[in-house]
DNA sequence: AACCGTTTTTGATAGTTGTCAAAAAGCCCG
DNA sequence: CGGGCTTTTTGACAACTATCAAAAACGGTT
């Protein structure tokens, strides 16, 4: 709802938007935590960051020692909206995904995987409660690191900060790669890249998800699919 | 400027947005270099730094005397694609565009204006050909550092590596907002969403560069702006 | 193997947006 | 003030995709 308005010789434009009532939180069904990981089961992880950037021995201890191993099983939830997203996740096993609500319909907007580093970016970063959920499309393995620790960790490893800025960098031009493709190209190029690009993707996902997270409807993306 | 209103038990916020004049903008006739910036100049920057992660007096100084100043006019390219992007820029005055050339199309899919961070991100971080141009809008003035300073920068200022560590968090968020908000909704509400978030840019810049950067052709958004 | 709930496919239709082409408006400069 | 270039608007049409509805396929369980 919008009006224009001209006041002293200026243009203003006034809008007025409805500010929808807040939804109450859900917690967690079960959750299982166990405080020191065992070492074997966390190789993955030491494997994964050095690829970043290598810590020294001295960084890498602390931030084992930072985290907590998370087993949750398929469809459960590791963040609901509203919640404040107060960890940052290692996915050592599984996948998940990422959706928000809009209209009734729930948009799936990534997924992740193996070596994946997983939060609700927003809410973790900022503080403020996440407009996304995070569930769990397969039962999964996770090591958990509280924003807290991490600030702790910035501040004893330089490293450590180091390491997080070269992995956002990663991100980032993860997310414009996606953001350009998003936006210019077919559903039907969109597919075929996903194909190229990420197929596991498509045989451990349901079709309606990667329909919401390529930006178009299922129908339109099984129509692609019987072309091929 | 907004004002909060209860009507029917449910919350409205209204804005008043002024639509500013457009502003003369200054021409620059060439480039011109000078080594050791004049510290008034810089306090835009420090400034605006502060706001992210506010530096000791040492890392500051450090920053100020790793910058070289760019004085570039409107219609100069500060990358071209294909060239390796070394620079990080802030922007101190002015306006600049990134486009890339699809299908014998200009694609623009950003703008920077005063206080922004600008280079070509992908470039940058990964040493590799940029995939875009970096033109100037406007005459601007902007403060330039290498790469190389800035990694020697992050070695001896853990305070710098935290304050970039912080941005780019700000500049993940942005362009995951702009992301959702360009896969899912329509070329009117992505119209009505600049106008409230950013009319700045609707005053600066050309119909045509932002009818790519919003993902539409500039016939729609001739149409769409015809009905406010 | 049969059943039930979920996921995927298929069909018909309508709406939105892109494309091409041309007219109109705006802007710079002499 | 007028000419020439650029930018924006308007019109007609085609292509693509979403939506709604229903059928088919799939998967796990008994």
């Amino acid at each position: 709802m919008t009006c224009n308005v001209n006041y002293a010789g200026e243009s203003f434009v006034i809008y007025c938007i409805r500010l929808r009532p807040l939804i109450i939180p859900i917690t967690f069904t079960s959750l299982s935590l166990s405080l020191l990981p065992a070492n074997n089961t966390m190789e993955y992880l030491l494997t994964h960051i050095n690829r970043y950037y290598p810590l020294p021995a001295a960084a890498q201890n602390a931030l084992l020692n930072s985290l907590e191993k998370t087993v949750l099983s398929k469809n459960e939830f590791l963040l609901k909206d509203r919640q404040i997203c107060r960890h940052l996740y290692f996915l050592e096993k599984g996948a998940l995904r990422g959706f928000y609500n809009s209209d009734g319909k729930e948009i799936t907007h990534w997924f992740a995987f193996e070596n994946d580093f997983v939060t609700s970016f927003y809410s973790f970063t900022t503080g403020l409660p996440a407009v996304e959920n995070i569930q769990l499309l397969e039962g999964s393995i996770l090591w958990s690191i509280s924003k807290e620790q991490l600030a702790e960790l910035f501040n004893n490893h330089h490293e450590i900060e180091r390491l997080v800025r070269i992995a956002y960098e990663k991100y980032y031009i993860r997310l414009e790669e996606r953001f350009v493709n998003a936006q210019f190209k077919t559903a039907k190029e969109l597919y075929e890249n996903m194909l190229l690009q990420s197929p596991h993707i498509l045989e451990r996902v349901p079709l309606g998800y990667i329909a919401s997270y390529l930006g178009i409807s299922q129908e339109t993306l099984s129509r692609i699919r019987s072309q091929f």
